[in-house]
Parts: C-alpha cells; sequence; structure tokens
DNA sequence: TTTAAATTTTAGATTTGTCTAAAATTTATT
DNA sequence: AATAAATTTTAGACAAATCTAAAATTTAAA
C-alpha cells in the first residue's frame, strides 16, 4: 500500500504534534491540517494497518518507531527544499514555505541525499530549524525558559508561557516574538535581568520576570532522535 | 476546477503524440498512459469541460491554445529539473527521467523561473531536447533521416528505423545510440556514404543503407511554436 | 454494400480521501 | 454518582480517477 501525499501530511502534523504537545488528539490533528475529526479518524485506521501508527478507537494514538522514520524524511526533504529555495533560488525566508510543502512530497531518496550534498551538508533550515540527517538523525532542540539559556548560546524564541497583552507589548516593544533568534550577553546576578541581542538590534535589558516567561530553543543539544 | 497531476500527463502525452504522429488517438494515448481506453475517454470529457481540448465523441480530439501552453509549460518544468539533476546534483542522463517526472507537477511559476536563472537559462535538457522559455517559446526540431542532414550541422540521434540486431551492432561499434550527438563531416557522392564524427569518437564511415535508418533531430530549426 | 473488425464510448463498479450528521465514548461538573 | 459537555467514532454520501464488460460508432474487408 502505498503513502500517499494525504498521509505523509498526517504523519508530518502528527510528528510535529507530539513533539510540541506530549499527546496528540484527534482534534488538534484536524486543526492542524484543517480537515475534520472524522476524515482524520478514517486516515488513522488506514495508517495503522500499515503500522506507521499504534491506534486504538477512542485511547489515542502515537507513531510507530517507522511512522517517525517517516516523517522524519518528510521533514527532511521539507527543511533541505526550503534550505535551497534560499541559498540558492534567492528566495526570502518567508516565501518558501508553501513550495517545500509540494517539494517534500517527492519520494526519491537519491535525489535528497544528493541535494544534502550539494547544498554542503546544512545543519539548520532558514527558519533555524535542525535538518535531520540521511540517517534520520534529528538534533533536538529542547524548549527553556531564557532565564536558564547559557550566556552566548543562541536561540530561537519557541513559546511565550505568560501572555497578558502587558508582556507582549513589552516584548514587541524590544522586537522579539516568536522565532525571533537571539543571545544572552550578560547576566546581572543582582536582579537576574539579562542584557539580550536579537540580530539588527542594539541589546536590550528583560527583567527575570519577563526572562522567565520567554521560552527558546537552542541550537546545540545534539540529542539523539530515533 | 483545478488540473490535477494525471490531467497534466494527459495533456503532456497528447501533445507529444501531436508533435511526432499528427493525429492523436484515444487508444494511442492510452497507451502512452499506460491506462485504458475507457479512463483516456473519461479524461478527455474533463478536459474538453475546461477547454483545454476541442473534442467530439468519435471524431478526435487536439489540443485548444490554452491546453497547448499549460502542455508546453509541463514540458519546460520537466526539462529544467532535469538539467538541474544533470548538471547541478550529478546524475547521469539516463537516470533522472522519473525523478523529473514527479517534480514537473510542482505548481509555483516563481520558482520554475528562478529555478531557470539559476541554471543560466540553458536552451536544451541533457537528451538535447529544447527547453521552453517563460513565455512558452519552444524551438521545433523535425525528425530526419541521418542522409538528409546537411553537412556540419551537429544534429542528435533520435531513432533507428529498422532495428536488426546487425544494426544496433554495427552503431554500437562507432559509438552511435539514441541521444547521440553527431555530425556529418563528408558526403560520397559515389556510394552515399558519409563520414561521421562523435564527440570524443575519431571519425566513422556509415553506408548509405545504414544512415537510411538512423534519424536525427537538427539543433537549429528555429521554427516558433505558439 | 453488407458484414466483420477495430475503435471508442457508456454503464456501472471500485478505491481513496473527504464530508455531514448522528451515535458512542470519555471527561468534566454539579 | 448522575448528568452535562466535549471528544471521537461510525454510518452513509460524494467527487475524482480508475477499471471491466457491453454497447455504439467508425473503418476496413469481403
Amino acid at each position: 500500500m502505498k503513502v500517499s501525499v494525504s498521509k505523509e501530511d498526517h504523519l508530518k502534523a502528527i510528528f510535529h504534534l507530539q513533539q510540541e504537545q506530549g499527546l496528540v488528539t484527534t482534534n488538534a490533528l484536524a486543526s492542524a491540517l484543517r480537515t475534520r475529526a472524522a476524515s482524520v479518524t478514517d486516515m488513522l485506521k488506514k495508517l495503522k494497518e500499515q503500522k506507521l501508527l499504534i491506534y486504538e478507537r477512542y485511547k489515542g494514538f502515537k507513531l510507530t518507531n517507522e511512522g517517525r522514520k517517516a516523517a522524519v524524511h518528510i521533514i527532511r526533504k521539507h527543511r533541505l527544499w526550503e534550505y535551497f529555495l534560499v541559498k540558492k533560488l534567492q528566495f526570502g525566508w518567508d516565501e518558501v514555505h508553501d513550495i517545500a510543502e509540494e517539494l517534500e512530497h517527492i519520494s526519491s531518496r537519491e535525489l535528497i541525499d544528493r541535494l544534502d550534498s550539494f547544498l554542503g551538508f546544512p545543519e539548520s533550515d532558514p527558519h533555524g530549524d535542525p535538518i535531520p540527517d540521511s540517517q534520520g538523525r534529528l538534533q533536538v532542540r529542547r524548549q527553556l525558559s531564557l532565564l536558564e539559556l547559557p550566556l552566548n548560546k543562541t536561540a530561537q524564541v519557541s513559546g511565550i508561557a505568560s501572555q497578558t497583552s502587558e508582556m507582549l507589548e513589552l516584548l514587541q516593544y524590544n522586537h522579539i516574538r516568536l522565532g525571533t533568534r537571539l543571545e544572552i550577553r550578560k547576566k546581572f546576578p543582582f536582579d537576574n535581568s539579562l542584557e539580550v541581542k536579537v540580530r539588527n538590534q542594539p541589546p536590550v535589558t528583560l527583567s527575570a520576570q519577563v526572562a522567565k516567561n520567554v521560552l527558546v530553543k537552542d541550537d546545540e543539544s545534539l540529542a539523539e532522535k530515533r
């Protein structure tokens, strides 16, 4: 039985939700894929039949090893194509997602491995997300609070813990939002405040209270996944 | 209404058969696409509805201007990707067809125009077939026998009319096969034999009997198509 | 020009992926 | 614990692309 485009989309979405939320629900998956819960259920059964998913009705589901491997390979393709589009074809990093969304379904493994080599085995895509290698190894970047981030390690904002509008305004003012890459230049033990540097911006100081609520993913945790 | 992958395959096949055979029949199309005549009929109706095809039952069919334009664009994509695969990813020219067959269905026009530019606006793909430009202009190369090819005009072997094993052995020995580029250096009126030059090979002499059965496409007929 | 053969089309089925509406099940709340 | 609310699944329908078998039409041959 084939792994269709739609099945690949489901695998990928399940993988991402598993990473972000831990557990995945039918509804969450449906809304991530902009489809209906009933359609998701249908697909879950098919993926189960292909042993890509462990699934029991009403009891939740998660990827098998094989399913995870398939998902990681799709992510590898997506990110390599994004890198290609930006670095070789001069697209802006914000223009490439939809095109990569199509390219990721091209099946040839040989193609992808050669593309990888042609691009010089890049480690992360234009958005800073790590590119799995040809063995399916993916650097995992765990989420931590900005307070815990070591000095001078670049990281990417991956979440805001407490979203009061006052806090968002403050972050906005300092050019910090989801996806922003930044690093800590200085830590002040007196009040645990931090000096933070964002690319193309002057350094800014954040209080511990704010920093605690800014979640980031560091770029270099080399934990091996799968 | 969308133009699905399958519709694109049909448009492309119709275009190619139109070029080679002049008229296209339901059966010929079915066999080119390895499908059944009934399925082709179904698709013809859909293409007609989208005004990509002029079609009346039992009376044959041909592409409209719009249909031809769509077909040429798919061919453009196919050939640019082939060029990319061979020139940038170091694939052999004989390994790229199936991969390009998938890539040609990626929809972004922007992508293709940038790819074209990245590749330096190549004029023909690794098999020597001309690449349509972004306006859909396509150099047409007509097929002729090697006997009719003018002196010192490069051409590419596009077919062997009579495929006896003796003849194929002779051609093999002289490094001539499908896709080989060659030109005629000398014509001997006495017996109509020819001296032929293949790149990286010493010149060889072919009898008229052989030359008559070697079909080539010359590189320079600049007739404009659509 | 009738008949036979080949081609093409229609009719009806099948598969895949999707949907809505209703039923089943689980989770949360009095 | 009983009921309400939310979630998930089933049942049944639909569109797209395909198929087989039979019917319609055209072409070729006797």
